[in-house]
DNA sequence: TCTCATTTCAGTAATGATTTCTGTTTAAAT
DNA sequence: ATTTAAACAGAAATCATTACTGAAATGAGA
């Protein structure tokens, strides 16, 4: 039951909390690697889920079929754009004291995974050229 | 690119219409298999993804390694029990007008997903029941 | 410092959800 | 009735994640 120190989960950790982009576990395997050459993809996954389960770093599901984590815990709120996929941070107004209006729920909400979808910034900008490309075709075609 | 009829997709949607707890595609795939013995699991999946991508049918995703799938496409927000893992329907306060306070997020909001984690009401009546009994051996104890 | 129980590891096999592939069947338009 | 694209069943493939196993590392006590 106590908690040994090791190698492999200290790089783990000091790797998650360098990025701010909520890596899967295949993409801090394949970094930590970097490192330590022969770490197995098996040590990465019980790591992350360690430390998950200890409350030090959280998860993130988006519906893409794979964990994110994410070395934030803090209260806050996940923003994935549909075209690139790209997942972010995002600030809000207080949510926690939002509760559902239901008078007939009678459970605890102890807490909750807000994400909102849409377009970046980035592919909202890709998106008006394009735009704006297929405009001068279309003239140039009449 | 015509949609054609199919018994199986009229079946798969037939069922799903019938239920409110969210039911994964193996699911649906058990049941819809009494009236049509041999479907196969490939097809209901696709039936059900193109459903979903037709916009008639919604997803959600509570981390539990399966996409359920959700009859309502109402605004209305999802409570997983961390219990027994049970998926509920919440109505809540309109949150479409919430808007993250961040000031330099320039992409495009279109929906969003809303799931709280907790304990339902029916976990919640166990465990109190289950600590009622707990103090109880104990105090048979001293 | 040495020992030893326990934890962690690497490597590999297994699992489970979802997707893809292939040859056959079916809806519906002509 | 013929034809053709769409759909299907069944099986194999993929991909994330978990489980298993014997070896290596950690750290508490002698």
């Amino acid at each position: 039951m106590t908690l040994k120190y090791s190698r492999q989960r200290q790089a783990v950790w000091d790797f998650i909390q360098t990025r701010s982009d909520h890596p899967t576990a295949s993409i801090v395997y394949e970094e930590v690697r970097r490192m330590y050459p022969n770490i197995s993809l098996g040590t990465v996954y019980r790591n992350l889920m360690l430390l998950r389960d200890m409350g030090k770093i959280g998860t993130v599901d988006i519906g893409d079929n794979a964990v994110h984590f994410d070395p934030n815990i803090s209260l806050h709120e996940h923003f994935v754009c549909r075209k690139c996929g790209s997942l972010t941070d995002l600030d809000t107004y207080d949510l926690s004291s939002l509760r559902p209006m239901q008078i007939d729920f009678h459970g605890k909400i102890e807490n909750y995974s807000m994400i909102y979808y849409g377009i970046c910034e980035d592919c909202l900008k890709q998106q008006a050229s394009t735009e704006n490309s297929e405009n001068q075709s279309i003239q140039r075609q009449t």
